[in-house]
DNA sequence: ATTCTTGGAAGAATGCACTT
DNA sequence: AAGTGCATTCTTCCAAGAAT
C-alpha cells in the first residue's frame, strides 16, 4: 500500500497495488494486408498507417508498441485496427479509468522492459507484469483529466508553433517574390533589387574530413568538429553530442575552421541545412559534408533567409547528383544566382524575419518546458 | 504467442579518380 | 599534397513476415 508524492489535498486513502493484467487485456494486432479501403483506421507503431473497412475493437484502448517503437503508448476511443506488432489493449472501465491507465502507462520505462537483442521489443508478459498502483475511480477521474488538460495545453502550443512557422514560410515568400516591400525610414522606397552571383557577395569553402585513421572524441579536446547532423533546420546547431578532434590530428585540418560571421550549408547526406554557429563555437572544424560561406559583403542573416527561402532547396533540385545518393557541388553554390536588394533592406528585412523566429524559440521553448512540467508531473503522480 | 529473419530506407563515412 | 566531386560502403533504424 502507497501513495505518490504529489497529490490533491481532498484524498487520503491509500493506492492499491496491482498489475496491468489486474486492469487490461493485451491483445495482439492482425495483418491488416487483405483488408478493403475504409474510413476505420490502421495504426501502427509510428501512427496511422491507413484506413480500412473493418476494425478489431471499438472503444477506449490503449496501444502499446510490440516491435520497434515500444516507448510511446497512445490511447484512443474509436473503432480502430492495430498492425501485428502494435497490441492493444481491452480494458476493465470498472477497475480504472482508461485515461488514467493512459497516463500511467506514459511513465513507464518500456525501453527497460526489452529483452530483445536488436530491435526493442515487448511480449505480453512483461506487460501484463507491470505494476501499477491505483486510487479509487474519483481520484483516478480527477488525475487523469488534470493530466489531460495539461496535455492539451502542450497541443496548443504545438499549434500556435505551428501556425507561427506556417506564417513565416509565407512572408518569406510574400518578401522574397517582392510582392511585399518595406519603405525606407524615411517613407522612400527602396531601390531595385540587383541579381549577383554567391561568389560575389561571399567565397566559398568546403569542410574537411578528419585524416585517415583518426576518429572523433567525446572530450573537450581539440577543437568542436560540427557535422551535418549537428546542424538544425533553425539555423543553427544542436551542442549536446559535438564531438571534438583528437589533439593528434588538430594540425592536420587546422585551416577548415568556421566562424559565427560565417555561414554553413549542408552538402551531402541532407541537403541544404543552412545556418550559422554562435561565436561560442567560433574556430570550430567543419565536416567535408558541409560548405561554408565566409567574407560575407552582405548581412549575414538576410542572407541565410533569403537561400532557405527557395534558393537552395531549387539549387538542390536542378544540380544535386542523381547518384546513390544527392551532394550538391560546391561550384553550384559559388555560382548560385541570387537577387540582392540594398544592404539597408537586407536589414529590414533580416530583423522582421527575426523577429518572427524568436516568437517561434519563444514557443518552442514554452513548449518544451510544458514538456518537462508534464514529466515532472508523470513522475510524482504516481506511484 | 513469441522469436527469428529479412527488406529496405535514410543518412553519414569512406574510397577513389581527377584537378589544382 | 591538398582539394573536389561523386560513387560506394557502412550504420542505424523500423517494420513486415516467416518460423517456431
Amino acid at each position: 500500500m502507497s501513495t505518490p508524492k504529489l497529490r490533491f489535498k481532498e484524498f487520503s486513502r491509500e493506492w492499491e497495488n496491482k498489475k496491468y493484467q489486474d486492469v487490461l487485456n493485451i491483445k495482439y494486432g492482425k495483418d491488416h494486408k487483405n483488408l478493403n479501403s475504409g474510413d476505420i483506421p490502421v495504426y501502427g507503431t509510428g501512427g496511422i498507417m491507413r484506413h480500412v473497412n473493418k476494425y478489431l475493437y471499438d472503444g477506449e484502448s490503449i496501444l502499446i508498441g510490440r516491435k520497434g517503437t515500444i516507448d510511446q503508448p497512445k490511447y484512443v476511443n474509436e473503432k480502430f485496427w492495430t498492425v501485428d506488432t502494435l497490441f492493444y489493449s481491452e480494458i476493465h472501465i470498472d477497475k480504472v479509468f482508461p485515461k488514467f491507465l493512459y497516463q500511467h502507462a506514459l511513465q513507464v520505462n518500456w525501453l527497460s522492459l526489452n529483452e530483445a537483442t536488436g530491435v526493442p521489443s515487448l511480449n505480453t508478459t512483461s506487460i501484463n507484469n507491470v505494476s501499477l498502483s491505483i486510487p479509487t475511480l474519483t481520484e483516478q477521474t480527477k488525475i487523469a483529466t488534470f493530466l489531460t488538460a495539461v496535455d492539451e495545453k502542450i497541443n496548443q502550443l504545438s499549434q500556435k508553433q505551428e501556425l507561427l512557422t506556417q506564417y513565416k514560410k509565407g512572408m518569406m515568400q510574400k518578401l522574397f517574390s517582392q510582392q511585399i516591400r518595406f519603405k525606407a525610414d524615411d517613407g522612400s522606397e527602396f531601390g531595385a533589387w540587383v541579381e549577383r552571383t554567391i561568389k560575389d557577395i561571399a567565397d566559398v569553402k568546403g569542410g574537411k574530413r578528419l585524416p585517415k585513421g583518426y576518429s572523433l572524441v567525446a572530450q573537450n579536446t581539440g577543437h568542436p568538429y560540427i557535422t551535418v547532423s549537428d546542424m538544425n533546420r533553425s539555423y543553427g546547431i544542436d551542442h549536446e553530442n559535438i564531438k571534438y578532434v583528437p589533439i593528434e590530428a588538430v594540425d592536420a585540418i587546422n585551416r577548415y575552421t568556421i566562424t559565427d560571421k560565417d555561414i554553413f550549408i549542408s552538402v551531402a547526406g541532407t541537403l541544404g541545412i543552412i545556418g550559422k554557429i554562435s561565436s561560442e563555437f567560433n574556430g570550430a572544424n567543419l565536416t567535408e559534408n558541409a560548405d561554408k560561406l565566409t567574407n560575407l559583403k552582405c548581412n549575414q542573416i538576410f542572407l541565410i533567409y533569403l537561400l532557405d527561402s527557395g534558393y537552395l532547396s531549387s539549387l538542390i533540385e536542378s544540380t544535386a547528383t542523381t547518384s546513390a545518393q544527392p551532394k550538391l557541388a560546391l561550384y553550384t553554390i559559388q555560382d548560385l544566382k541570387i537577387l540582392m536588394p540594398l544592404l539597408s533592406e537586407q536589414t529590414k528585412i533580416a530583423n522582421f524575419l527575426s523577429a518572427i523566429d524568436q516568437k517561434i524559440d519563444l514557443t518552442t521553448q514554452q513548449l518544451e518546458q510544458a514538456k518537462q512540467w508534464k514529466k515532472g508531473l508523470l513522475q510524482h503522480m504516481f506511484v
